[in-house]
DNA sequence: GACTACCTAGAGTATATACTCTAATAATAG
DNA sequence: CTATTATTAGAGTATATACTCTAGGTAGTC
């Protein structure tokens, strides 16, 4: 493998791991075994690398996010589109994490991200318009499915967030895909109340498929 | 004012204005023009003034959360405890956006952080199960409660940093109360579904005051 | 006035961080 | 083989950061 792509690579790997904020440049060099020369001949800063590791997040989640248009979508459709943000989500966690910090020190990165998450936003709307299409849901007034599609976002975009400070145990603040993934678990909990009276016993089922084994105390 | 007070005054106005991790403890001391020795007679370190910082805001939001339980809640109180929550945000809006950072950073705060949101959470399910009696949202079972209660922290917790990165125009990134409590609007959407027909009218009424004026393009 | 507890200044330091520079080595093209 | 280009090592540096240390001031009390 180029060193460009190891460096890429071993970077997202360390930003995941321990957090962008305690990994600098001279690390990522120490763990490839180079010289921070050479990783320097690669890419200017470090801003440039967490730039390039965004483009690859952002060209995955979107493809897996293209919706089609020409025919209803069903509830396995769902399914896949949930199961795919959220394992672009895990395998690009870092970023969501220090993302005011890394928009801030950006003006490329701040400018894309907000597009990106914009055809995000635009992308779950149009799934609950073909999911409605298809009898799945109820279909709504544009503003309350403008509305619905944000808070989606924001429960997606928080679930991880909620994990590694929320829950766990005192000492481990690891994390697993399982875990991020009962965060499909809230997603669905927000459509409930929209299902058609066909779809709700699916979508229960898919649902309980996500449900945390041993939820977290809510209750003082 | 005590220098102490001062500190962690100017801490958590450079904090908020300028976020933790661009604010060092000389930048505190210049700009309140004491010496950095001064300030570390009052604090150990940085994670200290944090501390503190946090025990304040969670004084404050156990204030706001203090529910009533031997009445009914009406819509008059659900409009006061989402205002003061996102005042209380507002006020220490520099902590949710570096949490995970300054979770790692402090085990104290780590632990402390836990038990205050598990007691919001409480709060929350508290809140509807106030409401229902009320007769302002449907009863529904504990288990849909308690996720809903989670998707609204999801919600609130996460709507800041939603305007933060994807909101505002390109250069300026500043942040207004106003556009704050539009955070209100999605948190009241998310109820919408529930409400009982008696109330579906001014529970929607107090929402389109928290309706954004200029809503983002949402749509590709 | 002198004792004491509290408070403050400001120079200083060890370490970390992002990044540079030069020289050398590999790869490739003609 | 030679010239050129791409890649790498590794020492080095300017700046920042969190924090320390010493000496001295101030306020209250007897």
């Amino acid at each position: 493998m180029k060193t460009r792509d190891k460096i890429l690579l071993s970077s997202l790997e360390l930003f995941n791991e321990r957090g962008e904020r305690n990994i600098t440049t001279n690390h990522i060099a120490a763990y490839l075994a180079i010289s921070p020369g050479n990783l320097y001949y690669h890419f200017r800063n470090k801003s440039d690398i967490i730039y390039e590791i965004f483009l690859e997040y952002e060209k995955l989640v979107d493809y897996y996010l293209q919706i089609p248009t020409d025919r209803p979508l069903t509830v396995d459709d769902m399914a896949f589109y949930l199961e795919s943000v959220f394992d672009g989500l895990w395998s690009y966690r870092f970023f969501h994490r220090e993302l005011e910090f890394l928009l801030d020190s950006d003006q490329r990165l701040r400018r894309d991200y907000r597009a990106f998450t914009n055809r995000c936003l635009a992308a779950i709307n149009q799934i609950f318009d073909g999911l409605a299409e298809g009898g799945v849901i109820q279909p709504q007034p544009e503003e309350l499915r403008s509305a619905m599609s944000l808070n989606v976002w924001l429960v997606i975009t928080n679930w991880m967030a909620f994990l590694k400070t929320a829950h766990g145990s005192e000492l481990s603040n690891n994390l697993s895909l399982v875990q991020l993934k009962q965060g499909i678990y809230q997603v669905l909990t927000l459509e409930i109340p929209y299902l058609t009276p066909a779809y709700l016993e699916p979508v229960m089922a898919l649902r309980e498929k996500y449900r945390p084994e041993l939820p977290e105390a809510r209750v003082a």
